[in-house]
DNA sequence: GGAAGCTCATAGCCATGGCCTATCCATATC
DNA sequence: GATATGGATAGGCCATGGCTATGAGCTTCC
């Protein structure tokens, strides 16, 4: 990998006059249709002659003769100016912000459900961003976006680290999960939750911190087994194996999969605010505002 | 093949940068291995971002990180800048004036009796050239020097073309060539050829023009054959087909192959001068000299 | 929480060098 | 030999890349 970082004696200007003279056949005539003064092009062609050690052209009185040197040279010239003008286009294409694609990692809780509203309406924007979904786990998500990976992150509870912009795009209320069958009902409060096993996610998964934090204190007692994704835990308390905790926004969807009921708690507070996080310094700032923006609307919060 | 000979807007200096920022990891880490103060480099990459109209790094305080778009366009410039690299390593090797093999046109008639000579002597020069050489016919060796595909051309009555060099590198006598068993002996003139049929070479050969030339005015029959080849010609007066006139260059070669005499001729002057030609502006005018003074050695004219 | 430190951007100045016009030189053509 | 063509040379101008010094934003450490 170790690459050499003297710079090259001649510049692509020089390279693009000795082209053009052999395609033209001439130097006068190169200058020509390079836009410059023929002793100006003369005068960097002997130059880069100079700097390469190898006499391209074969001046005499009647045009120039390419050299058989020169050919070959001047095959490579050709080839460093297509890959220069290969730049240039790809340039052009991704000169537009909304060309390339804001990578953003949502965590696995808010993805499913939240993603879809969102798509509906970044679709009718214009122009409509490019946007690459991640679903990522919390810590992932902050480890790709300090390395630059990520553009944004949608998280629920970010470490503040400094450097980042962090918007809070709304806030889910929690919902007691528990089997059709089970005694519960209505609005129920924290400690109610206490008489059964508590379900939860693995081990990474914010959910499950968050559902421990607020049934923690009440001695709920944790299942000995753990889930790897909310419908997975939905089936499970479904099953019969306890009871869980989970955002409201999940419940339209997973709920009426199976015989389970979500309850709203009785507590005020109890849920997570979700938040959007980006480098404040990203280029891309102004498509990750509103992408924010979007965030915001659907999930009620105006 | 139409090709845009706008310049691109970029140098690949700037590019030299973008590359070591990505490496490096930072703007002064790269103006380091390039050899340049941190705010020059960070102009230019400045400027680079700015004509190719895309971000490339997102600056923040502990380094920088390359942008998706800059990710993609960092690939193509490595591009550009490999193929310049090994554009130098080719000029480098093509440096050497001997390094390039010079491009040398023999009429047929002389490089197979010749050519072995002057490749004796070749081997033992030190630098050694490197020499292409290629058996073709007057006409086209001229053609051929003319458009630049050839160096220089050996050959037996060059065309006086304005801007070459022809230089006489000696002067070979003709022999008359008859069958073994033919009345002929001894020293002869060409009047006493006009008793058998010629055998010429194909159109094209210059020996045929010249051999013509010093029979044609004693009513000599030429043959409706007509031989492709010095060894052909030699074979089918061999097969007393008729007789034929070769250079004394050849006989050495050519006759004891096959029962024919090859006999000195009575008049002066009867016999070709070889020129050794090549465009006057020539850049490689000391080999080409060299040559030519080896094909005067290898004829025997000191 | 304020000072030090790191990193990139800005400002101002200087010199290199690319470009221009005018002219010269070599060669080919009539 | 006169003219025309095509590249090289000369001299001057100005854009530009480079430098030093300094500023601004952010992080870190005492």
């Amino acid at each position: 990998m170790a690459m050499s970082f003297r710079n090259p004696d001649f510049t692509l200007r020089q390279l693009q006059y000795a082209v053009a003279i052999q395609e033209t056949g001439g130097f006068g005539a190169a200058a020509e249709v390079c836009g410059v003064s023929q002793p100006s092009l003369s005068a960097q062609v002997a130059k880069l002659e100079d700097v390469l050690g190898v006499t391209l052209f074969e001046r005499h009185a009647r045009g120039v003769h390419v050299t058989l040197a020169g050919e070959a040279l001047l095959a490579r010239m050709r080839a460093v100016l297509d890959h220069t003008a290969s730049l240039e286009t790809a340039a052009h294409t991704l000169d537009d912000p909304w060309a390339t694609p804001v990578r953003v990692g949502v965590i696995p809780t808010v993805a499913p459900y939240l993603l879809p509203r969102m798509a509906e309406r970044i679709r009718k924007l214009e122009p409509r961003p490019r946007v690459h979904w991640l679903e990522l786990q919390t810590a992932v998500c902050e480890e790709q976006l300090a390395s630059g990976d990520l553009d944004a992150a949608l998280i629920a509870d970010p470490t503040t680290t400094s450097g980042t912009e962090d918007i809070v795009v709304g806030w889910e209320p929690f919902r007691a999960l528990v089997p059709s069958d089970h005694a519960l009902k209505g609005p129920v409060s924290l400690d109610q939750l206490a008489d059964d096993e508590l379900m939860l996610l693995d081990d990474g998964h914010c959910l499950r911190d968050h559902t421990l934090a607020f049934c923690g204190h009440s001695q709920a007692r944790e299942s000995p087994y753990r889930a790897t994704s909310l419908p997975t835990l939905v089936q499970m308390v479904a099953a019969g194996l306890g009871v869980s905790v989970i955002p409201e926004t999940a419940v339209d969807v997973e709920v009426g999969r199976a015989p389970v009921r979500a309850l709203p708690f009785r507590e005020e507070g109890v849920g997570r605010s979700l938040h959007f996080v980006f480098r404040s310094r990203s280029p891309r700032s102004d498509v990750l505002l509103q992408l924010a923006e979007i965030a915001r609307e659907s999930l009620g919060h105006p």
